[in-house]
DNA sequence: GAAAATTTTGACCGGATGGACAAACGTTAG
DNA sequence: CTAACGTTTGTCCATCCGGTCAAAATTTTC
C-alpha cells in the first residue's frame, strides 16, 4: 500500500521538510537579488544558517533549488489570470485582474524578480513551461476577452498585447522598484506608492488619457 | 597647447579607438545576455575576436567595460523623453513618445536588457545616475504633463505613474522578448509584433478600454 | 539504551575566472 | 637602421565556486 511502482513521492522526515523550506526561502532572497549565475551556494547556505555541505545534503545541485523555486513560482504567478472569469462585467473583471496582479508585485517582489531574471536571460530553464502551461492559459483567456470584444462590451483591440501590458505595468513595480523609488523620492511609503499606482492603472486601462467632453 | 593640467581626455591612437569600440560592441552582446556576473572576460574577448590579455590591454578591469557601456546607454535611453515637448498637441506628443520608446525597444533590445539587468539587481553601479540625471529629467517632464492636465488637455492622473507605465509597456517587448514570442507563436515576425504592439499601445493610452457609446 | 538511520561538519578537489606580467612582435619616427 | 613606442600573446597565479567524501554528531526506532 505504501509502495507504488512509479514515481513515488519522496518520503521526507520532519527535519527534511523544515530545512528544505528554510533553504528555499533563503535561495529566493539570494537568487532574486543576484540572478542564478550571480548567486553562490555559500551565500544561500549562510542566509539559511547552515554550512554548504549541509545544504547540499538537502539539494544535491544548485540548479535543483532554482528549479523547485521556479516551479512553485509559476503557480502563484498565474493564479490571478486563472481567476479572470467570463461571468460578470468585463471592465470589472479586468480591473480586479489588474489589482490582483499589482498586489502580487507588492507582496511577492522577490518572486517577480526571480521570474524577470529568468526571462531576461532567455528563459533557458523554463522555456517548456512558457510554451506549454503559460501559453495555454493565455490562449484560453484571450478567447474570453475576444468574446467580450465581439459583444461590444469592451473596446476592440489585440487581447494578447492587452495581457502583456497588464503584466508589464504591474510587474514594473516589483522589478524596477529601486528606480521607481528613486524617481518618486522618499515622500510616499510603499503603501502610498501602490495605492497611487492602482488608481492610475485603473484609470489608464478603463478610460485612457483623452479628456472626456463636458 | 596640447597639454592641459586637469583631466586631459585620454589621447588615443586610431587602433585604440577602433578596438575599444569593437570590445564595447561585443561586451554589450555578452552582458545583456548574461548579466554582469554571468559574463566572462573570455566570452567578451572571443566575441570581439581577440585574446583575453589583449582585451585587458584596452580595458583594465571587467567593470570598466560595463561602466562605459552603461554611461553611454543612459544618453540614448533618455533621448526620447528629452524630446517630449510642451509645444504641439499633448495627445500627439505622448503618442510619439510611446512610438519612439517602442522603436528603441525594437532597435536596441540589448541596451534595454543591459539596463533591466542593472536595475533588477538593485542598480548597484548606477544609483547616482538614477537619482540625479534621470530623476531631474523626469521631474522636468512631469511638470510639462501637469500643465497639460491643468489645462484640461489630457485626463487628470498621476504623471509619474504615466511615465512608468510607458516605460514598462514599451521595454517589455525588449526585456521579455522570449516570453512575448513564445506566447504569440511564430506566426508574426518581429515587424508584425511591433506593429501590433504600437497599434495596441496607442489605443490603450489614448482611449482606454471602455467602449464608446454609439 | 543500543542499533540504525539521519543530519552535520571539516577537509578537500578540479575547473573556471579575473587579472598580472614579461617577453615577443609590429610600427613608426628620426 | 635603430630606438622608441604601441600592440599582442603565452604563461602563470590566486581566488572563487560547485560539488564530493568520510567521519563525527545527532536523532529516531525498537
Amino acid at each position: 500500500m505504501t509502495t507504488t511502482v512509479k514515481a513515488a513521492a519522496p518520503r521526507r522526515t520532519r527535519i527534511q521538510t523544515e530545512k528544505r523550506e528554510l533553504i528555499l526561502e533563503a535561495a529566493l532572497e539570494v537568487f532574486s537579488a543576484n540572478g542564478f549565475r550571480g548567486a553562490t551556494i555559500d551565500q544561500i547556505a549562510e542566509a539559511a544558517g547552515m554550512s554548504k555541505p549541509n545544504l547540499l545534503y538537502y539539494f544535491h545541485r544548485k540548479e535543483d533549488i532554482h528549479e523547485t523555486l521556479i516551479q512553485r513560482l509559476l503557480d502563484t504567478w498565474l493564479a490571478p489570470l486563472r481567476e479572470l472569469d467570463d461571468i460578470g462585467d468585463p471592465l470589472t473583471e479586468l480591473r480586479s485582474y489588474i489589482r490582483r496582479k499589482l498586489e502580487m508585485a507588492r507582496d511577492f517582489p522577490r518572486e517577480s524578480r526571480l521570474f524577470a531574471n529568468e526571462i531576461l536571460q532567455g528563459a533557458p530553464r523554463i522555456m517548456p513551461l512558457i510554451e506549454g502551461e503559460l501559453k495555454t492559459l493565455v490562449d484560453d483567456k484571450v478567447a474570453v476577452i475576444k468574446g467580450w470584444m465581439r459583444a461590444g462590451r469592451i473596446m476592440h483591440t489585440d487581447p494578447y498585447h492587452l495581457i502583456f501590458s497588464i503584466w508589464a505595468t504591474t510587474q514594473h513595480y516589483a522589478d524596477f522598484d529601486v528606480q521607481v523609488r528613486a524617481v518618486l523620492g522618499p515622500d510616499r511609503g510603499s503603501d502610498g506608492r501602490f495605492e497611487d499606482a492602482a488608481r492610475f492603472l485603473e484609470q489608464l486601462f478603463i478610460e485612457g488619457l483623452r479628456p472626456k467632453p463636458e
